[in-house]
DNA sequence: TGTACATCAGTGAACGCGCGTTCACTGATGTAC
DNA sequence: TGTACATCAGTGAACGCGCGTTCACTGATGTAC
């Protein structure tokens, strides 16, 4: 039996500069999407990507998905729960990729720790949509338990690693832990939002965020007496 | 002649926890409002300090005002013209303010230091929604030239802050000035907008945003060497 | 393998709403004489 | 001091729009027999 499909070959971009999330790249066969959950999602971030998380609808993520306006509501209750499963998802990978460029402080903590730096911002930089749910949508971390486990998840990475740069030091005097990783939540999440690429304030600066927090945190690291300080 | 005033006893309130900024409040006269401008102004802040940035709307603000939806047209070409201004003169009241609690450096450049960075937590505390008209309603600085010129006026009130500072240890080896202002900023908006009162972060945290920052700060400057290691 | 049927994941029309903005208007103010 | 008139700062009705959400529906899927 063999089944028809519609050409993949496109003559009109569906909407200006955002790439169509529906039947077309996503192969839906017909009446039923088969992945629509997961292309809702992927509309949505691009979305917020382009309007903030504010301006995100979801009549247009369906939209954009290829569906009717009702059908995002088989998948989500409503339009904050698809904006906090956005978030979640955010922070699972967020979580991954800090652990991931953590590598269990390999190859020396420093430099492990600098790695971890960079993929934060990567982060931001690379998934802003995610990012922006997850820290600038106003969402509500305690309203929803999935959210909140993911969202500590990711705190417990942050704080794990903050302790075992530390622990390589352990004759400094050193402020509680939680304090150091607030400093570097904060530092991070600070030059992320003002000085990214997309962001207001990057013209201001002269070099990438990435130099301006690895910079910034050998000062901060030198102050706590983790790493030495130079002449 | 003796002007007859409404009676400033109010039984009745205007709408849920919103001061109204009407006739009752700015003592209207009559036809014209007499001080509709920065009535509106004042409106569209509580509006964005309870809904934030995007979720504020001009006709809502015209309510909260006592006049009709087309009345703020008068003083505003439109909607951004109105959350422009919020952010201009946000940006020059955030200038005057961290001006003042520097003092010119006095009782001792560090001191004063100190009460720059409280006075900053202290705005983005007290005129949550000046702060985030300023750095989280993505108004494009470029559009308008004054608030280009307010916010860059707020830019150079903490370099030359920042240079301060690095004066008072001139043998240290730093790095250029405005590196550092970048860091102070990015660590100060960071703690801001992450664990402040109102924000999402805050339930993590033990310690006020102000205790935060200068412990924060301390290590920064010990890092750098302007302020001496302890122990 | 074929058929009956329950379940699932869509549709499209409709609702009420609030928004930004325009428009012709009108009441109040202030100034020239 | 009194009056005519230009200007200013409001009004309120109207517009077109997109949104979130609900509803009865229907086409496709997959399972029991």
């Amino acid at each position: 039996m063999v089944r028809s499909r519609t050409h993949t070959m496109i003559g009109v971009r569906p909407t200006y500069e955002v790439k169509a999330v529906n039947m077309k790249t996503t192969g839906r066969r017909g009446y039923h999407h088969g992945n629509l959950k997961q292309a809702l999602l992927e509309a949505a971030r691009q979305l917020i990507e382009k309007q903030g998380a504010a301006g995100f609808s979801l009549t247009e993520a369906a939209r954009l998905a290829g569906v009717s306006a009702a059908a995002p509501y088989r998948h989500f209750r409503d339009r904050e729960a698809l904006l906090s499963e956005v978030a979640k998802s955010g922070f699972e990978q967020f979580s991954d990729r800090l652990e991931a460029a953590w590598q269990g402080g390999h190859p020396s903590p420093l430099k492990a720790f600098e790695n971890v730096g960079r993929a934060y911002l990567a982060f931001a930089s690379e998934e802003p949509a995610s990012y922006a749910a997850m820290f600038e949508a106003g969402l509500s971390v305690d309203d929803t338990p999935e959210l909140k486990a993911a969202a500590d998840r990711s705190f417990d990475v942050l704080n794990r690693i903050t302790a075992a740069i530390a622990e390589t030091a352990p004759e400094a005097n050193l402020p509680p832990g939680a304090l150091m990783s607030l400093h570097i939540w904060a530092m991070s999440h600070g030059i992320a939002t003002l000085f990214s690429d997309g962001k207001p304030c990057r013209g201001k600066v002269p070099l990438a965020s990435d130099e301006i927090l690895e910079a910034g945190m050998l000062i901060y690291l030198r102050g706590l007496g983790i790493i030495p300080t130079e002449k």
